[in-house]
RNA sequence: GGGAGCAUAGCUCAGUUGGUUUAGAGCAUCUCGUUUACACCGAGAGGGUCCGCGGUUCGAGCCCGUGUGCUCCCA
């Protein structure tokens, strides 16, 4: 958004947030609790006052976070899915799916949550390896004598619900008993046997006992084999008359205590440990149960083929395009999309009911009445069920502009389809997949051009921050303790793109300490500027120093630019921190300082401030509040920062950028043999250069000079005795300290350095010796090796001539 | 059971059609240092059989196969 504003562009960016059905609703199921009211004591009305309260106190508080961290959005424009005009449309859209046939009602086995009494799409139920228990159960045969058949079983509270024992017709312990009939233990209701290939002999004891109303693979298979299907759950999860024994238990209470039962009973086999996988709700963290009930579907086959092929054919760009690959197996493996959910917070489905059961889809009883004149005179009432919230959310970029209340007006079609969407992989079929869907539908255009995913944010345990499992940090208290700008910081340079982070704090700690940074290099630059000289020609050394930092700045520029194009935002806030605190603050500034009390060329602290205020605006869209502030703070400004124009990029100077980093190696190297030879920085040295370019060192030689503490610098074209002896490239460098020089580790460290250079020698010479290398490789390709090989052979010449002189 | 992804320095990760000097960054570690922006600092250093094995190629961290380990999605 601000990088796009500093473009020139007008970017638009909506705030909003959905109402978050089922989550909302527990939590002020939760808050009516603590006040002591029972949802079920409350009209509906009542419940949604209670709703909206709620709404009201919590639903911003995600929107003041986004303010607080200096979110750049349109405020004016912030949206709610359960606004007017907003509900009226996603009714709208109901209606008009059912009239075109792609809602209809049916009976599926769904999940069910007895906790939050309500369906739960496929989506919402969280798979966990569970320790449970594996009953083995003998049913009695319908044959003379006491014969029995034995069934295994992770939920025996669910043998009152079986309608038939099934097993594999080529399973030879079995064949014979197949078309015969077993009794159901302890209440002895007559169920067939039958045979089914689904069966997989090896698993328990290769018979299995079918329930059809709480399995789905028994559901299928009952549909198959005619099967009657008794359900033995009330929808709180207690067992109903089905189960005389245990009317009103809960389902997994009866797990426990059956076994008892079954063992008195004479049923019961062995229990054995059994490790296996049992789906939760999202949500309510209850155990889910398989449950054949009345729902709304979503015919999803035709809505899907379109909005697979704009994600494949790269219309719509997922970065990174590896989810391409998620997204597709989902799209061709499409399920019909179950809408209907058992609350009250939310849509309420335009569905009403006559006593027969007939079903009129309307936006209002009014309009049923109207629509369908045979109900007049009758009574009717509504369905009670809410819409799933993604019902609402994938008509989001469509409906925030009005694109639905309001057809085709100026914000519709100026923004729609919109650029750039950031969300969630963990969301990709609840709403990206949904939202192309909608959008192909209802403005025959793709809602999006680019995807981009951020990674999911997870705790120091790895688990995913939710805001129903609240783990998530106090992002205020974060940004009181940090500041907002490095907080952001924190957070943006430890995303790779499509990777997951985990949340650390260090990295916070980081972003606090380049504010400190940024605000040093303020001051710095403070004092010189009453400091300043117009008088003479702006020193040489200086003049490299600005050309040098123009060169490296529009070079960092574009490469910068590249990188936020894809996306690669960690990547570009990594490349401008480097920039503004290397190249900048521990080169650029060092190498152009004044002397002590020395004043500084005006021209020279211009440019400066000139360099540090793009600096800042390179910044600007990662950390917004400081380069505003420091960038007011630098000069009298005419615009704020944020609306600044980001000028063009200066063509970069390759010569001068190779000639800076050659200056930076040689203080390096400089330095290091200082450091290793222990000289105490405060002692000075005289240095003496053997090269056959000296025009390039006199050029740089006052920065030089100061950089590794030399009080001399001479040129020289023989060995100086008595010094320490440092190579780079063809150049030799000779130290003359006032102590003793160690020579044993100056051999040592020449050695070293010159193995390297003559294993790296053979590899290139290899390379080059090689006929096929030299046939096959690109012409570009063998003259750089054939540089590495003049070079390195360059420099191992100057490493064993210093070797020599010692 | 089906599918996808990941494996590079102690940690978190870059490495963009295979060739930019026998791999880079930040953090962490070690050494030196309080020189007049900054100890939330400066200067420097150490640290990697790029998960194992096999293959393609003149050339592989990158491509292919395979094994192992982990993660996610869907049953």
């Amino acid at each position: 958004m601000r990088r796009a504003r500093m473009q020139v562009m007008n970017p638009c960016c909506v705030p909003g947030t959905d109402h978050a059905s089922i989550a909302t609703e527990a939590k002020v199921v939760a808050m009516l609790r603590e006040r002591g009211i029972a949802k079920s004591s409350l009209s509906r009305e009542e419940f949604l006052s209670y709703a909206w309260e709620w709404k009201e106190k919590y639903g911003g508080i995600i929107l003041q976070q986004l303010r607080k961290m200096g979110c750049s959005l349109d405020w004016e424009r912030t949206s709610f899915t359960m606004d007017p005009d907003y509900y009226e449309t996603v009714i709208k859209v109901f209606i008009d799916l059912y009239k075109k046939g792609k809602i209809y009602r049916g009976k599926r086995m769904i999940n069910w949550d007895v906790k939050a009494k309500t369906a739960l799409s496929d989506e919402e139920v969280i798979h966990k390896e569970v320790n449970g228990k594996m009953y083995h159960i003998r049913y009695k045969l319908d044959l003379p004598g006491e014969e029995y058949i034995t069934i295994a079983t992770v939920r025996p509270e669910t043998i009152f619900g079986d309608t038939a024992i099934c097993v594999h017709p080529k399973d030879p312990r079995y064949t014979h008993l197949v078309g015969k009939h077993a009794f159901v233990p302890m209440i002895n209701r007559r169920i067939p046997i039958i045979a089914d290939d689904y069966i997989e002999i090896e698993f328990g004891t290769g018979a299995l006992k079918v329930t059809p109303a709480h399995d789905i693979n028994d559901f299928q298979l009952g549909q198959k084999h005619g099967l009657e299907v008794i359900d033995t759950m009330n929808d709180d999860g207690t067992m109903n008359d089905a189960a005389p024994m245990y009317i009103g238990k809960d389902r997994i209470e009866v797990r426990k205590i059956i076994a008892a039962d079954l063992e008195v009973a004479g049923n019961l086999v062995k229990i054995e440990d059994y490790v296996n996988q049992v789906g939760f709700s999202e949500r309510t963290d209850a155990i889910v149960e398989p449950r054949l009930s009345l729902q709304w579907w979503v015919d999803m086959k035709q809505l899907a083929e379109p909005a697979l092929e704009k994600v494949m054919s790269d219309e719509i760009h997922f970065h990174p395009a590896k989810f391409k690959n998620v997204y597709r197996h989902w799209m061709e493996n499409i399920k019909d999309w179950c809408i209907s959910r058992q609350l009250w917070w939310g849509h309420r489905i335009p569905a009403w009911y006559d006593k027969e059961g007939n079903v009129y889809v309307e936006a209002s009883l009014e309009k049923v009445y109207t629509t369908y004149p045979e109900t007049v005179g009758k009574e009717l009432y509504q369905d009670a069920d809410c819409l799933d919230t993604w019902f609402s959310s994938w008509l989001w970029p469509i409906e925030v502009f009005k694109g639905m209340s309001n057809p085709n007006n100026a914000e519709i079609n100026y923004y729609y389809p919109t650029s750039t969407l950031v969300t969630a992989p963990e969301i990709i079929f609840f709403w990206v997949a949904r939202m192309i869907m909608a959008g192909e539908e209802y403005m025959g255009k793709i809602p999006v051009k680019d995807v981009y995913f951020t990674g999911i944010v997870r705790d120091k345990q790895g688990r995913k921050m939710s805001k129903s499992l609240g783990n998530s940090p106090d992002l205020l208290g974060l940004i009181d303790q940090y500041g907002a700008d490095a907080v952001r910081f924190g957070i943006m340079i430890a995303s790779p793109a499509g990777n997951d982070l985990l949340f650390d704090e260090s990295t916070l700690e980081q972003g606090r300490n380049f504010n400190s940074k940024l605000w040093n290099a303020t001051k710095l630059l403070k004092m010189w500027e009453p400091r300043q000289s117009k008088e003479g020609a702006i020193p040489e050394d200086a003049a490299f120093a600005m050309d040098w930092f123009q060169a490296k700045l529009s070079a960092t520029q574009i490469e910068v630019g590249e990188m936020l194009k894809t996306f690669r935002l960690s990547e570009a806030l990594k490349t401008i921190y480097g920039l503004i605190w290397d190249d900048y603050c521990s080169w650029y500034l060092e190498w152009i300082k004044p002397g002590f009390e020395q004043p500084i060329h005006a021209t020279v602290f211009e440019k400066s401030i000139e360099f540090y205020d793009a600096l800042l605006q390179l910044l600007h869209p990662f950390m917004p509040f400081i380069t505003e502030e420091i960038h007011h703070t630098l000069k009298t400004q005419t615009e704020d920062l944020c609306v600044k124009e980001l000028v063009p990029f200066e063509k970069v100077d390759e010569a001068v950028l190779h000639a800076g980093l050659l200056l930076k190696n040689v203080i390096s190297t400089l330095r290091d043999a200082r450091n290793k030879n222990q000289i105490k920085p405060k002692d000075a040295i005289d240095l003496h250069i053997q090269s056959d370019n000296n025009a390039a060192y006199q050029r740089i030689q006052n920065i030089l000079a100061k950089q590794i503490n030399a009080k001399t610098i001479a040129y020289t074209n023989a060995a100086i005795g008595s010094s320490i002896v440092v190579a780079l490239e063809k150049d030799k460098f000779y130290l003359v300290a006032d102590q003793a020089i160690d020579t044993v580790s100056l051999k040592e460290n020449l050695l070293k350095d010159l193995a390297h250079q003559k294993g790296f020698l053979e590899s290139v010479e290899k390379k080059l010796a090689n006929e096929k290398f030299v046939q096959n490789a690109k012409p570009e390709v063998i003259v750089i090796e054939q540089k590495k090989k003049a070079d390195a052979l360059a420099r191992i010449q100057t490493i064993e001539e210093s070797l020599a002189q010692l």
